[in-house]
DNA sequence: AGAGCGATGGCCT
DNA sequence: GGCCATCGCTCTA
């Protein structure tokens, strides 16, 4: 994890699957008063224009007014209620585009995730888009913050681009009844971090 | 002003 | 692997 770089805004302009894609193996982190806390992306979903399941499809409201931003922001959203969720805002500035970040390997204050999700395993700690956000600290103050400035940052190991970090496997999107067809699902293929697993995954 | 709903998690079998 | 609690927010009227 040598010389890591923050993703600049042009990382994330570009096919948002791509983008998901590339995503593995970056390392998410998120600073706040309590002290930093974070760690490598194991999965990733690509939300893209056109798609049913794009919280932009039915045009812009308040809710999902950062996907229409500046590409590299954050899009933090609450679903259920109770959970918040992250994403990557992708394309252009204008094309409403997100990489929704499902699941982490813990890497960066351990310590302090496991205060924040208590009885929580290693393995279940950041396994999941609602447990990754509760685990780092992310919430609604962190929506359409600059994704290289932080205090919210993604950044990649060794610069890109860099050479995946093991097989990829791609597979339909969780939660997400439309485009089961599509698989804009990505994960580490070798992780045990991930949150889920599919028969119907596929190599990339 | 209110009904509907959701890019989930946790617990149970 | 499956079920369901849950609840604030979002959108429409």
């Amino acid at each position: 994890m040598e010389n890591l770089v923050p993703l600049p805004p042009e990382f994330y302009v570009g096919d948002t699957r791509e983008v998901a894609r590339r995503l593995l193996g970056c390392l998410l982190l998120c600073e706040s008063p309590a002290g930093i806390a974070g760690g490598r992306i194991v999965e990733t979903e690509a939300y893209l224009v056109g798609d049913p399941a794009n919280h932009s499809f039915r045009g812009r409201t308040a809710r999902n007014a950062p996907m229409w931003g500046a590409p590299g922001r954050a899009y933090v959203y609450l679903t259920y209620g109770m959970h918040y969720c992250f994403n990557a805002v992708t394309a252009p500035e204008g094309v409403p585009e997100a990489v929704l970040v499902r699941a982490l390997e813990p890497l960066i204050g351990i310590d302090l995730m496991q205060a924040r999700r208590p009885g929580a395993t290693l393995r279940t700690l950041t396994s999941g888009p609602a447990r990754l956000t509760a685990a780092l600290g992310i919430g609604p103050e962190h929506n359409g913050t600059d994704l290289a400035r932080g205090p919210v940052r993604i950044l990649a190991p060794n610069g890109m681009p860099s050479p995946p970090p093991g097989p990829i496997l791609a597979a339909p999107r969780i939660g997400v009844h439309a485009a089961q067809e599509e698989f804009w699902r990505y994960f580490l293929a070798e992780s045990p971090y991930v949150s889920r697993r599919d028969r119907r995954a596929r190599p990339v």
